[in-house]
DNA sequence: ACTATAAGAGACAGCGCGTATCTAAGCACG
DNA sequence: CGTGCTTAGATACGCGCTGTCTCTTATAGT
């Protein structure tokens, strides 16, 4: 008398979903799950359910959890849209390109980012997104140095250190704390060490 | 004909531990894991093995897997030595601090030190350890640049946040990398970063 | 309409955790 | 010296998660 062999994931009016349409899907769960219980938390079965389909599913896509985590991160934060600020003032483009990460990251979630820098920059790949999770921005604090520079604000050579200096702090702030930082802080940052490093020397 | 129950777990003379010698075996044989697989592999099945016991012996004693690593790190390097250098000079006396700070994390592993901020900022208790690896140092720091104020080597108020400076940088640079930093990004830090900070002003 | 593809259910083995139960060893105390 | 309390050590259990595999059947492409 065959008993439909589907029934706890069976949506209601249910057609099956193929290709992109249930990658989709797939990639939304996994988003949402990031969100509600954050990447610690995190399993397979769970967003597999929250699709309404299994993890054979995933697993034909996506080879592991942070695989899918960073696709699903892709999925929603296309790559692109990396504005450089140009405000007229260095400190307000710094600040400008902090809140930007900063923003980012609170999307993603502190827990998440911290989660995967720590899975994967402890055995395997580089990742695209880890890379400018970790690394990312010190070319747009160069650009806005050059320019700063070209109006007198600035020195002309500051090393690369320095110029990485805003963004390595934040996520420093932001992994010890797993919160986001204040626009104080990031205030700070900016005043009592990237411009004090920054300024054009005074005229001895 | 009651054959002995325990096999696999018999040394060769065996006399049964008990009280601190067998909390020491436990102690020493997680400290031993941590070096040869890291924090991110050790089970507790492992170290039950390799101090010769089994896992309940373990959890009699500490609840999780991160009490275990932690009380094995303290066991390993008893908490004082905190020694303060005064080198005569703002520049050596940082990098010394910075210098130890290091060792201590290599001898621990920087794994074994993300890994453990990784878990335990994560949801609950602060721990001594912890607390010292995150933000220790900084009152030292404060110590060593009142001595260099004094010798007219440094300002007078310089704010916590350039205090913390060095070590938070050191810290973000083993988080991101897993590696321990060379003595050149050492120097770097506190040449490039640190010491323009906390320079007395120049007479305009 | 037929066929290749892949969705979805589910079972499986593996590992690690943390708990519980049992036997017997070592200690302390009479 | 014997007795009894504590607890080491073996082992089994249930749980949760991973990643693989099998099987049926819906769907898309031709």
């Amino acid at each position: 008398m065959a008993i439909s062999q589907h029934t706890s994931h069976d949506r209601p009016g249910a057609t099956r979903r193929r290709g992109p349409a249930l990658e989709n899907a797939l990639l939304d769960a996994a988003w949402e799950e990031l969100q509600s219980v954050g990447y610690a938390k995190l399993t397979m079965e769970r967003v597999a359910d929250r699709a309404e389909t299994s993890r054979a599913v995933i697993y034909r896509r996506w080879a592991s959890r942070h695989e899918l985590v960073i696709a699903a991160i892709r999925h929603q934060q296309p790559a692109g849209a990396r504005s450089i600020p140009d405000t007229g003032s260095l400190r307000d483009d710094v600040l400008a390109v902090m809140r930007q990460a900063l923003r980012r990251i609170v999307t993603i979630g502190p827990g998440t980012v911290v989660g995967l820098l720590n899975d994967l920059l402890g055995d395997d790949s580089s990742d695209t997104i880890i890379d400018q999770l970790a690394r990312g921005g010190g070319e747009i604090i160069n650009e806005l140095i050059t320019r700063a520079a070209a109006r007198g604000e600035a020195r002309e050579h500051v090393p690369p250190r320095v110029a990485r200096l805003p963004l390595d702090l934040l996520r420093h702030e932001l992994i010890l704390t797993h919160q986001p930082p204040s626009i104080e802080t990031l205030e700070e940052i900016v005043d009592q060490i990237f411009l004090p490093l920054v300024a054009a020397v005074a005229p001895q």
